[in-house]
DNA sequence: GATGAAATCACCCGAAAGGATGAAAATAAA
DNA sequence: TTTATTTTCATCCTTTCGGGTGATTTCATC
């Protein structure tokens, strides 16, 4: 739901500019027309602008697809769990979570289960990938 | 030293790309004039060519940018050993590691012990923390 | 004050992961 | 060809992880 409107707007702002820049390329097509320029520049200018616009859709779209902000409570987690979820990402152990945030193994590993069902999953390595690609936890360090 | 190798072998690539497009241009360009179509056409298919490069040429610099910082072999890491330390932090467990790369279990435990030792480390989510932070591996899916 | 969610803790059990050690093929390098 | 490295596999043992279940205590909310 919420990110089909997302993309859409996207798509909303990519097809605007989309049309800005036929207007200026009809623009640029009528300027060089009327001064009679060589059609190989006109070549080279068409070339040159759709080039540009080329590479920055192109990085804008590698942008788009790697990030995305997901909210915790949209999955049913709570704030312990996702406190457990950071620790997890930064490589402790059940019982280093446990003793980090002053409560026994077993609260820790209850957590924990939690949260892999939640996040339906079957491992930490992949709750903890899961939390990176939905931003739960920082994307990497610095 | 390998480093700069490997830039200026994709700086080759690029250019010899960048050439056979231009090639390319000129000949789109005269078989348009032979055939006297009209010039919005012709710029159309240079529009759209060199868009379609651009995204191309964005979204593989982009790429480049977040890959690629750290020679493997610095922290004598094998070949053997940076695939599965991919699978790892992929999610994988031992035995799923052991399937893909059509080796035993032990095998598969083994190079993960030796991946351990290398990279200084004591669970396997503390190797993918610091794979994704030398940027041995993808920092992120697709 | 009752209700329900969140947080806490415990116990049991099987599966997975990790450590230590040894060793046989296969490759690369000398 | 001989040496060195890599890759492969094994066995034994300990620790950690994960699943399941049940229970108690906060805490906010109605």
């Amino acid at each position: 739901m919420r990110k089909l409107q997302k993309l859409n707007k996207i798509y909303w702002i990519y097809g605007g500019v989309m049309g800005l820049l036929m207007v200026l390329l009809e623009v640029v097509h009528y300027r060089t027309m009327i001064r009679d320029l060589d059609i190989e520049i006109y070549g080279a200018i068409i070339g040159l602008l759709f080039l540009s616009i080329g590479i920055w859709v192109g990085t804008n779209l590698y942008k788009r697809k790697t990030k995305d902000v997901f909210d915790p409570a949209q999955l049913g987690l709570s704030k312990r769990e996702v406190e457990v979820l950071e620790l997890l990402a930064e490589g402790f152990s059940n019982q280093e979570v446990a003793d980090k945030l002053f409560v026994s193994l077993n609260t820790a590993k209850t957590h924990i289960s939690n949260i892999y069902s939640k996040l339906n999953v079957k491992r930490r390595t992949q709750a903890i990938q899961k939390a990176r690609d939905l931003a739960l936890i920082y994307p990497s360090k610095e």
